[in-house]
DNA sequence: GCTTGATCTCAAGTTAGGTTGAGATTGCAT
DNA sequence: ATGCAATCTCAACCTAACTTGAGATCAAGC
């Protein structure tokens, strides 16, 4: 038995926004990122599927556990058939994602040890201090962004 | 006494690149900001005190702690006479983005339990799971950036 | 005095993730 | 059939933190 695509499942990119919580203009730029292909009307507006919202969703929250649209992207694209993840995807991702924010977690405590052992250290005295002392260590990697402290 | 100022503590910008490890052009940019106050030679050519590193170091670091420009500018000019920080403004900066990065530290332990949360829920459902079930909760702040999951 | 590397200014480009606006169409309800 | 809201495209703008390039000038060694 093949489903019938009720009218109602064709969604404009406004009630996408209102059901997602996103702005139109947001969803056009994600669809412009190649990350959703909605379809379109005889007079070119964009009809979304229901699993559109869902794919919407899943770049939202992603995007909200810190990864770029780009990953994002990849980690859609990695899926077979490039289809909107379900469960068992979900928890292939999440999994993956968990571990960024484990490594976050635990570089943002190695730093706020650091900085606990500089404010006891009596520091500032340019000669010891390994995070305040970047003379002759670093401006080696060439222009760019750079790694700046330490471990 | 009086301090002469030897030729040897003017120091010219490829040199604080150098021993800061930051770009010419960083340097630069930093001083538009209003971050640092070089001298100049008859020539127009830009010199750094002896304390411009320490100052420069100082961004550095901050900003490695997650400050941005705007913040690490009023961090220093809260300061008396806008001196470079000496240790005792260290511990009283650095308690503050202490704070900051505990914050950040709490918001993603959050952010990992909640996706533990869902991770063993067998999500997916749209009905039921908080994380990725957006619909009819958000969209009701008006455009630009907005938080995106309900705690 | 000349050459060479360092520096200068100023404008424009970069990345990410969008927003804003203009001007033209579409689509649904009456 | 018409009116009005929703939508369309495309270009320009936005912030942060810089980088890059062009064309000019400076400083220092020989």
């Amino acid at each position: 038995m093949v489903k019938s695509l009720s009218r109602n499942d064709l969604i404009p990119i406004g009630e996408m926004a209102r059901r997602t919580g996103l702005s139109v203009s947001a969803i056009r730029f994600y669809e412009d990122r190649g990350l959703i292909e909605p379809v379109r009307t005889s007079g070119n507006q964009r009809r979304f599927l229901r699993s559109d919202l869902r794919r919407v969703s899943f770049i939202r929250i992603a995007q909200q556990l810190g990864l770029s649209l780009g990953e994002i992207d990849s980690a859609m694209r990695d899926l077979p058939h490039g289809r909107t993840p379900n469960a068992r995807d979900w928890r292939v991702i999440s999994a993956s994602i968990r571990d960024r924010i484990e490594s976050r977690i635990a570089e943002l405590e190695r730093m706020r040890d650091r900085l606990d052992g500089c404010i006891g250290c009596g520091c500032l005295s340019l000669k010891k201090c390994a995070i305040f002392n970047p003379e002759d260590r670093l401006a080696s990697e060439g222009p760019g962004p750079r790694q700046i402290l330490i471990d």
